[in-house]
DNA sequence: TACAATTGGTCAGGTTGCTTGATCAGGCCA
DNA sequence: TGGCCTGATCAAGCAACCTGACCAATTGTA
């Protein structure tokens, strides 16, 4: 019982990993990149997405979206392209910039559980995603509030 | 490899769950307790804690813990006690009602912990919890700048 | 085929939760 | 006694979000 509660554990220890995901990214030279950026990094589509289904997945309001969207077009990680279709649409895509950047993020994330399972096992990594998704899709349909 | 990351994984669970947390405070009657204040209740001794070492403790500035405390302090939660010792000190102190909402919180994680045991099963959830602090033990030796 | 309702995106302004820098009083020590 | 260190606070600023208002374009309806 003098447990410290899993809620705060789990967030430190994601803190700790995106920090060093951050570092990494830049050493490698994508220094503008910050952690706010990842609601477009992580929910875009190759093929580009709109602004409105970038705020859905991520659950953010579309000014925050779009605020980002901002910053990384002037960065020249996305551009902004005007959807042929819908006037009033833009589709926002990574440019070659960008999918490097998210590339490397990809690849660090891999390196960081790879470090982790060579340390505590292969298995015992592989069972902590098993549960961590468990436990998501459990918390996520109890709440749809 | 087309794995979601790990860390928002596990970013995101504790999010549900702090939220499910301050839901249920909310229910209990500690509505204005908000997540900002866990830097006190997480780390504040029973005998009461110095705002510096507080500061120290969550990792943020003392400025912030201050205002967090002064926050606590109008809701009744804290009182500031001066140091009989040192006179520049004040000590902050739980009083019963800050006592009963920490104990609520401790309460409602563990009822969280134990419902997650039950849907999984014990053994899946005492391993997720070594497995986290394994690699939180690591990771914080890892990088102490 | 017009008109109403909806939707994609942006502008403006505000709040929260932090930060750094400056200050001040009290304590510690040569 | 004077100089340095430390606990706490004041002031200002900033990043990352939010809500509300709005416009233009599209879609649905009769």
């Amino acid at each position: 019982m003098t447990d410290i509660p899993l809620p705060p554990l789990l967030g430190e220890l994601k803190e700790l990993a995106i920090a060093e995901l951050h570092r990494r990214l830049h050493e490698e030279g994508y220094s503008e990149v910050r952690p706010g950026h990842g609601c477009v990094f992580r929910f875009i589509d190759t093929e580009g997405s709109r602004l409105t289904d970038l705020a859905e997945r991520s659950g953010y309001s579309k000014q925050a979206v779009g605020e980002v969207t901002a910053d990384l077009e002037a960065l020249g990680y996305v551009e902004r392209i005007p959807d042929p279709l819908d006037g009033r649409a833009k589709t926002i895509r990574l440019t070659e910039h960008g999918r490097y950047a998210q590339a490397a993020a990809a690849r660090i994330f891999s390196e960081i559980e790879r470090r982790w399972a060579e340390q505590f096992g292969d298995e015992r990594i592989a069972q902590l995603r098993e549960t961590v998704e468990l436990l998501l899709a459990a918390e996520r349909g109890a709440v749809p509030a």
